[in-house]
DNA sequence: AATGAATGAGCGTTCATTCAT
DNA sequence: AATGAATGAACGCTCATTCAT
């Protein structure tokens, strides 16, 4: 992954940061194929051509993008996994590192979602397959480990879950498109964990304070 | 929804019905922006001006897949809502139904989630905004019930968790790409279901056989 | 020009007849590359594939349209030429002669008009070339002889005279499109040879009567 | 007329203007729908792309043809009827001034002859219809004033004439297809004025120097 | 006589990219 | 660093025409 970029990549001048991260709210939206680099021009207030200063195509942007993002990824999971033994407590760890990651990285969710079947068919981006290689081993590890340690139901499919819990935690990124859904990322965290820990009916038997989403009531009493 | 349909779409003669098929299955793999009418017709077997026989947009096509798809989810809820008035067994069939339609429907899917903003712009698509807003609704109004009712977490907050499941029951359709991925219908809904309603916790007071998805752990014994 | 065309030609079977009119309507209005076989199939209720039953090209519908034209035209022409001696009843003969035939064949004249510069690329239609020469002879002749004699104003530039004088006779066939622009075929005659006549300025010592335009106002006294 | 000019238009880089003359040309020729942008980029020697460098579509190329055409027009026509009270001098004016404007605009009026049906359907070109309302009221108020003032004729129908008259002043300009035909400019409009003054009648009684068209006989030396 | 399906060339247009200035 | 002009391939679509049924 650890793509090291082109050689004008070595000027991060800001002018180019900030391209970047203007293509990157325009693929967020769109999807990097539908955007055009003439879209991301405009919103620099320069002319298309001109864009070709900072880099070399429309697809080492998106490797730029892509490749920050998964970078950042999996640098938290690792720690993640590193700093405990408790499944419970990694994976909610993941959950909280994958969400405040998301959040900066949302045209990189995009992409990897809408524009998939463009990437990977370029051998450039073949370190996509590789990142999400790792990241599935690493998931799949802990809810392997939760099942032996009695923690998650023994009947769980773990790939089938990880699969399931990778693109739950993906949702409500997406939603960043009407900007004032009214949720912010700590609630959505919530929300997300004690679903996938605890589902939606009620219980009685729960032990109080073992779920982190529990404050999901107290911080927004208003809402339900 | 009104499924608006073409004037030549009256006769769905095999051959055209082949085609829309073929269509959906490229909009299902790249999206609809990204799937070119050549690339539709090579698959016919045909060139790109051959289809302009029987659609007369490429939008046409789209509207047709969009809208079947979108009529079909409709019914399905309809008559889930009408059966009963539990919430849980409501939702339960909100699930299957769900999971047997996309199924049948990966295009629509892929297409509501890539192109959106796509035809969210065109007047001719002013449907979709209706139909997911009848949707939304469909599933709020059980969730309130079953909170109401006290089967569902009183701390609940029913679109979050609404956009959530409807959510959570696209993803295992997205996977569809890569055919051969082991988990049928039926094991999907059951996945979905058992994640939604209990979460992935291991909880020894739960009332066997209560739940659908414990047909999960015998119906493919082998796997883990 | 006589073309005398193709096989399919020998049964004139009124269904081809209603077609050759139904196209012309339509070259009336919009010109001839402008009108599409479609649009020519869909006016008479059937398939666009279904004139080639009857026309082996649109190129032959215009070719048996223009033809037409010429031919009663030149028809007109050459028995008011040998009809008198007097250039001015022979001129007065080529105007009424042309607006009669002019109002049957409004689509000929779109097409000359149109797609001339179409046409005459085609050796196809060399007979157009070869008919307005013989028209043109047709004026010139009669506009010297009355020059000749006196009854024509010596400085007439004889050509330049026959191409205004026969464009301004086409001027009010162009009109038909607003079908109901409120005068018929006479009254526009009697104003075109008033106006090539005498001019528009009055004139008190023209003797009453001997221009037929004099009809033009009791015909409709109402409009002025 | 409001001409309504695209984005780029602002400043007309000479090669932008370039590229109108030389589509003008194309369009004078065969008219506009008939005339490729692939013929227009070929005459200028680049691909049919590369205009869009320059013009965000083909119709935005004959919005500006028409609209420069109009305002031109309108212009030298206010400023006659305004110049004089006297209506055979305004009107002499008008064909002058008509005269000039179309030779330098042959594009404009092929296209408002044999395009109409074309750009009338669009409600961009909703101006075509404004101003040619004016032009034919600027004539008509002028007809009729000569008519009362006993100039003119007391049977002539204004509006008839009107139509004449335009159309007699347009048809000169569409001979320009065969570039080299003999008349200029000036010989054409004085014919056109004898011609609708005084028509083509000899006539002894007719005051010297009255029309402007006693100047065609004679060699021309005097031309300033 | 007509249909229904298809062809193949060409249309107006878009887009990532290049490059002299 | 940026512009302005251009490229060349591809795009969605139209059209006259063909032909088996």
């Amino acid at each position: 992954m650890t793509t090291k970029k082109a050689s004008n990549a070595s000027l991060p001048s800001e002018r180019r940061a900030r391209l970047v991260r203007l293509a990157g709210e325009l693929f967020a939206e769109k999807g990097f194929r539908a955007t055009t680099v003439r879209e991301i021009a405009d919103a620099a207030g320069i002319l298309s051509g001109s864009l070709y200063h900072h880099f070399d195509s429309k697809e080492s942007i998106g490797d730029e993008i892509l490749s920050g993002f998964l970078d950042e990824v999996l640098t938290g999971y690792r720690e993640a996994a590193a700093g405990t033994d408790d499944p419970r407590t990694t994976i909610e760890q993941f959950v909280r590192s994958s969400a405040a990651t998301l959040a900066r990285h949302r045209a990189a969710l995009t992409m990897l979602q809408n524009d998939w079947s463009h990437f990977r068919a370029m051998p450039r981006f073949d370190y996509l397959r590789t990142a999400t290689r790792e990241i599935e081993h690493l998931w799949v590890d802990q809810l392997e480990r939760g099942k032996q340690s009695g923690l998650f139901r023994p009947d769980l499919d773990a790939r089938l879950t990880y699969r399931l819990l990778r693109d739950v935690l993906w949702i409500p990124t997406r939603w960043g498109q009407s900007s004032s859904n009214g949720w912010d990322t700590d609630q959505i965290a919530d929300a997300v964990l004690r679903l996938i820990f605890d589902g939606i009916v009620a219980r009685d038997s729960r032990p109080a304070g073992t779920s982190p989403a529990d404050r999901q009531g107290r911080a927004r009493p208003a809402r339900s």
